[in-house]
DNA sequence: ACCTGTTTCAAACAGATGTTTCAGAGAAGT
DNA sequence: ACTTCTCTGAAACATCTGTTTGAAACAGGT
């Protein structure tokens, strides 16, 4: 936020921060504008509305989302991509304690209370990322259907997804400390065997055709 | 909300599905006393002012939500009460599609945007049920040190919870014809397995290269 | 110097929002 | 009937909120 910049960009830094921190209806133009140094009317003169100054920083995360790629070639095994996959995932998903890094709670916001503007975002950002996923499920195990490829999928998302969205029940249930101990490195370790373990163990049972009628599965 | 109940119920239950829908900060007092068929003063004369009646609506949700036990006997078996763990958390995950039921999704603010009134939330509800669920992994892998037991714990929410938080995006990234076919019985069934055959594959590395100790003895 | 389009600023505006006030209805006890 | 207490109702209040206005500052071109 230096103050040599466009009054515009700092009005969407300052905005950033204030929607990520409250919340769209809880934030407000004036402490956005003083947070900026600017005007209570730059709001209104640079984006029209609120709404829109709301949607304009909403999209200007995207295009500073898409920067980092996966940091692994695509050639290497299914495994070694999953395993990329997961740990880059995380190491965003984790770096919300930042509290300079408005951009993935803002995105966090957006993806629980959906507004208008988070069509983008799933278009431009989350669709493209979620294919990725796809291909290396189908990868190991090509004989699934669509649907148990989404549940594959959605089950590694959950897993990673909980540290940004349960962490502060999560911090409250097993103590901070304890929290602290599962960083990116171990949390990556885990996730990564965790879900490769049940994807090459997992019986993908058509539905009836299994002759236990459930719980007896004990062995 | 009986029009019979007494105002202080009817602002409770007209107060739950406000917030629930637009959060505390975007809640109208006005719409609230409308709903619930009272006066615009009735909020301040039972509750004092706004914040008050948030945090009584709130721990009204934890009165009623531990109504519901799991649904499986203590005597069966790890696997059998992880089945039935999961398919009882999932119900409950699952059921935020009814409007009628705003204390999920009240809840469910809660967590991620925790105010005072969580605090009461994680002590009574939350961090019983998570032990419960550590009992359950404890017994299935006793050989696992606690930060491994967390993590394998916050796997399973996570995949669970991933169906309530992440229900905007991942409808809209895959279609809501393929979010509707994923339906209670399959998920349960589907989280279940993969998370049983997680954990009973998957090998607890120290860190270092471990030749092969207890962690295969499973199967 | 003059015009022109753009941006900033202080002030004000209209509407909404949480809250208060106060008169009075209703019930219960004496 | 009288008092007392609890609760409701309509209106008003003070404040806050997003937005608008019109003048002024600024930069660039002619």
């Amino acid at each position: 936020m230096d103050v040599q910049d466009p009054t515009r960009v700092r009005l969407i830094q300052a905005a950033g921060e204030e929607f990520a921190e409250k919340g769209f209806a809880a934030a407000r133009v004036r402490e956005i504008c003083e947070r900026a140094g600017a005007n209570v009317a730059a709001v209104n003169y640079h984006f029209g509305d609120k709404e829109q100054l709301y949607v304009e920083t909403v999209v200007h995360v995207h295009g500073c989302g898409n920067e980092e790629e996966p940091p692994c070639g695509e050639d290497a095994g299914p495994e070694t991509r999953l395993r990329a996959f997961i740990g880059h995932f995380l190491a965003r998903v984790l770096a919300i304690q930042d509290p300079q890094d408005w951009r993935h709670r803002l995105m966090l916001r957006e993806l629980i209370l959906p507004t208008a503007a988070s069509d983008v975002l799933v278009r431009t950002v989350i669709r493209p990322k979620f294919n990725r996923l796809m291909e290396i499920l189908r990868e190991l195990r090509p004989e699934a259907e669509e649907r148990r490829l989404h549940a594959l999928a959605f089950s590694i998302v959950g897993q990673c997804m909980y540290y940004r969205m349960g962490r502060p029940v999560a911090e409250r249930v097993i103590g901070s400390e304890g929290f602290e101990s599962l960083d990116l490195e171990f949390l990556t370790e885990h996730i990564s065997s965790f879900s490769l373990a049940a994807i090459k163990a997992m019986e993908f049972a058509p539905a009836a055709a299994e002759p236990d009628p459930a719980a007896a599965g004990v062995k």
